[in-house]
DNA sequence: CGGGTTTTGAAGCGACTGATTCAAAACGAG
DNA sequence: CTCGTTTTGAATCAGTCGCTTCAAAACCCG
């Protein structure tokens, strides 16, 4: 065998999605992530290709982590209501809040590359799929347990609460008036 | 007097706005900038100041331009629904059409710069609140022609339309069927 | 047409870009 | 301990970044 690694291959993929994250692809240098990696960049080069590979396995890696946590929420303990407002909840407070700043990565990949990367692209769909099978679930619970009228079909409904959950993500960048925010969850939840 | 401008600054705005527009803040370079508007790069700092004050002068030029045409559709003719609906729609189609690909400018520097430039944020801001207002008009119009249940407040009404609208801007960059997003506008205006 | 003013194109500034090279170092297997 | 393999850091590649300089060109006014 050969030298092993000086470096946790899973730590460096979760400084590069944090750096990634908060700059996006065009704003990250190599230099930047060498800093916060802490790896020279042959090692970066050597381990993960080049920068875009990288990027595409800091998309993953936020797939597996941050919107693991949120489908992990929404299959929580509560009603199906509330556990979509917790969903949306979560992401108003951490949109708002001034030293965290980074919206939503997926969503941020969405508008940054999908439309010039195909990777790119098929990566933030399976991470919005994945997030609207989910709701659908819950959504499917509620109708069950009488809390949402069953009239509609429960793909449509959760459409409908990712659309407006997206939409508070994008409003969250420039809306400093959370009561504003919440409102909207409430109402958005209220109409189901 | 001296030697006059050898171009239509209104043009070269224009052609700035395109060029990031399609590539983004960070993925437009100087000299991208200059093949896109034809000029050489003194007189693009010495008209303009440099990049960053050129893409806030292309934000402006988008908020009267195409903001502007979907303030006019707004106010145009037909039912409250008709108009809410044609606003979508046109977006959606925008947003689908492969030649295009560009998206929303203003959410683009939402989600790219809203978060790092203050005067960023703040024109956006100001694109995001007309268009909030003149959704709020239509809804209230629908209201008094009796099209839209008058026991919401019209403000909030205009807001869940709004966050549902950008949802959709979000979605449309990875989702390619077309039916799928028509069929969110159009439960969106059937629940109101 | 001369004088004063502004714009223009070409050249280039230092810094940084993504990426590569390469020898020394660090290991496990025999 | 030696050999074969891999990783590492340092140095550096050509190219591009945003931006500046400057003299020549282009104009209007008198």
């Amino acid at each position: 065998m050969a030298r092993p690694r000086q470096f946790d291959e899973d730590r460096v993929i979760t400084a590069a999605m944090e750096t990634f994250w908060r700059h996006g692809y065009e704003g990250t240098s190599t230099r930047d992530l060498c800093d916060s990696t802490g790896l020279g960049p042959s090692s970066l080069y050597n381990t993960f290709g080049g920068k875009r590979e990288l990027y595409l396995r800091a998309l993953d890696r936020y797939y597996e982590t941050v919107t693991g946590a949120q489908i992990e929420r929404l299959q929580g303990p509560g009603t199906a209501k509330d556990r979509l407002r917790a969903m949306m909840l979560t992401s108003v407070d951490s949109d708002l809040d001034a030293d965290d700043g980074r919206g939503c990565f997926a969503i941020n990949a969405a508008i940054e590359l999908a439309g010039l990367d195909a990777d790119v692209k098929r990566v933030v769909r399976r991470n919005f799929t994945r997030v609207e099978d989910e709701v659908r679930a819950v959504v499917q619970e509620g109708q069950d347990a009488g809390e949402i009228p069953a009239d509609r079909d429960a793909r449509a409904v959760a459409r409908l609460v990712q659309s407006t959950y997206y939409g508070l993500r994008v409003l969250g960048r420039v809306q400093d008036d959370r009561d504003v925010l919440v409102a909207t969850v409430d109402d958005t939840l209220e109409r189901l």
